[in-house]
DNA sequence: ATGGTGGGTACCCCA
């Protein structure tokens, strides 16, 4: 059976709901995972979505900043939430399913404007948040795991993951620190990049387009932030992945796309 | 070199 897991941050969930429906109608996946909800529980859509056919779901919001949460069409069997940093954020969620695949959701800190660590402490938390995750990737696994990883990870790692890599290296999101450390999440667990995995590295992809921009679409000036990442156990049974550009140009959009890939599990 | 827009919240935080 074809699995399909999508990945948006939302930037206000409560805001962006019909486009939630939108998107879950158009594209049905099995689950979605969803960043920047920007909500408390209480006041988390659930009905909606429940309403939408998914009828499993896992938040963990706070108020005003940051939060995730997971949807599903198929039931969990354990629902975990790991605290970053020791600051009590509403960043990870982590749930499994009867057959025990895996699916991380991160949201991981922008960073602020500054990259440096010295005078910016949100860049330092951003560095501190990459570190520890590397060495929760360094926890041994089972060469057989069926894990996903799935998020707002803040950080565009190719040189075709931006408009322009050269006037990049200098902007939070595409420095060489964070490009590094997010090199060491991934080899840490010996991740696939999903999307990757099918779009040639040559080949520019971005999921985010800042609201800033006078004609984003024109202007094309994207990075590629939100990631989907699978254990080697999954990679044999990647099917496809779409990026969905058009979310951006959807009424009152967010600033990021929905992610998707399908997998056999 | 600068400031641009859009969330949340409560007159300022964050992206």
């Amino acid at each position: 059976m074809p699995f399909t897991i999508a990945t948006w941050n939302i930037n206000s969930v409560r805001l962006r709901i019909g486009l939630v429906e939108q998107f879950l109608g158009a594209h049905a996946p099995d689950v979605l995972c969803l960043q920047e909800t920007k909500t408390l529980d209480d006041a988390f859509p659930r009905k909606a979505l429940e309403a939408a056919g998914y009828a499993h779901i896992a938040i963990a919001g706070q108020k005003g900043y940051h939060g995730v949460a997971i949807a599903s069409k198929h039931p969990f069997k354990t629902v975990e939430r790991d605290d970053w940093c020791a600051m009590g954020d509403a960043r990870h969620l982590r749930v499994s399913f009867e057959d025990d695949l895996i699916v991380d959701n991160f949201y991981v800190p922008a960073g602020g404007d500054e990259p440096d660590p010295a005078i910016n402490p949100k860049f330092a938390h951003k560095l501190k948040f990459l570190r520890e995750l590397a060495q929760w990737g360094d926890r041994r696994r089972r060469s057989d795991t069926r894990a996903i990883m799935v998020g707002d990870l803040n950080v565009a790692p190719h040189e075709h993951d931006v408009w322009n890599h050269k006037q990049l290296l200098k902007i939070v999101s595409h420095t060489p620190v964070e490009t590094d450390l997010l090199g060491q999440v991934f080899a840490a667990h010996d991740w696939v990049d999903a999307v990757r995995h099918f779009v040639p590295l040559r080949q520019k992809l971005y999921s985010w387009w800042s609201y800033r921009a006078a004609d984003w679409d024109a202007a094309d000036r994207g990075r590629r932030l939100d990631h989907v990442w699978v254990t080697p156990a999954l990679k044999d049974g990647l099917v496809s992945t779409s990026t969905l550009r058009e979310a951006r140009g959807w009424d009152r959009p967010s600033d990021h796309v929905p992610v998707l890939v399908t997998l056999e599990r």
